[in-house]
DNA sequence: GCGACAG
DNA sequence: ATCTTGTCGC
């Protein structure tokens, strides 16, 4: 009872409607931004938690995205289930709209997970974002769950370097307004960027980053996810 | 107008 | 994201 199979990759198709342009695209966002919730603590860091991270790779020449949500026992770091999806490619990469590129796929393997998540970590922003709805904010939104996001880049924000030891921060400003951190997870190694998505503290979210990443920059369940989509990616190459 | 710009 | 050799470290 301790193997975790892999489903095949569900078929994720972007749903009717699914925005052609930015200017769509950015309608939306601003239209789903007032559904974050931004008054509840969320899961509690120490509890018994099942976490998901969730990831995409590409295959810009063949038009295929293969996405990947692996679910870890947060105590234990061990897997406790896993789903993978593919797809086309729905939309470019814009900055700022990276949601749009990722989510069809993305939540495709989500909801393909045969355990629900208490938690989603995802790649990227989340209300660290121009419009205040980044990917986990969005995934958030359209899930209903707990989400944060963990970015390996500032963005267009800016930030004093954190002290050099493990769980060390500094506010990650959208001129003066703090729209996430820059969260040391490793000593004397680059910070990653921590935002709240959905339903989850400022506080907590860092909180849940330090415990899912007790070894390595990232946190486990974004490298489980990362492995695990590039594998679906590769699988589905003739 | 030009550059910067999660993945 | 993705393209890529050797190299440093556990």
């Amino acid at each position: 009872m301790t193997d975790t199979p892999t489903p095949p990759p569900v078929t994720a198709v972007p749903p009717p409607g699914w925005p052609t342009t930015e200017a769509e695209a950015a309608a939306v966002q601003d239209r789903l931004r007032t559904r974050v919730v931004r008054d509840e603590a969320g899961p509690a860091p120490d509890a018994a938690l099942v976490v998901a991270g969730v990831d995409v790779a590409y295959d810009d020449e063949r038009d295929v995205v293969a996405a990947a949500a692996v679910a870890l026992d947060a105590a234990t770091l061990t897997v406790v289930a896993e789903a993978t999806a593919v797809g086309r490619i729905s939309f470019p990469y814009v900055p700022g709209l990276l949601a749009f590129r990722e989510i069809p796929a993305a939540l495709a393997a989500l909801q393909g997970l045969a355990v629900a998540p208490d938690l989603v970590v995802c790649d990227g922003y989340g209300l660290a974002h121009p419009r205040r709805f980044g990917l986990a904010s969005h995934l958030g939104v359209l899930t209903g769950l707990p989400t944060i996001g963990v970015a390996k880049n500032p963005f267009t924000f800016r930030h004093e370097a954190p002290g050099p030891r493990r769980g060390e921060w500094a506010p990650l400003l959208d001129g003066t307004e703090e729209v996430g951190r820059a969260l040391r997870t490793q000593e004397g190694v680059k910070p990653v960027f921590v935002s709240v998505g959905h339903r989850v503290s400022l506080d907590h979210a860092c909180a849940h980053v330090l415990r899912l990443a007790p070894r390595f920059r990232q946190p486990e369940t974004t490298r489980a996810a990362d492995a695990l989509c590039r594998r679906a990616l590769r699988a589905a190459r003739p």
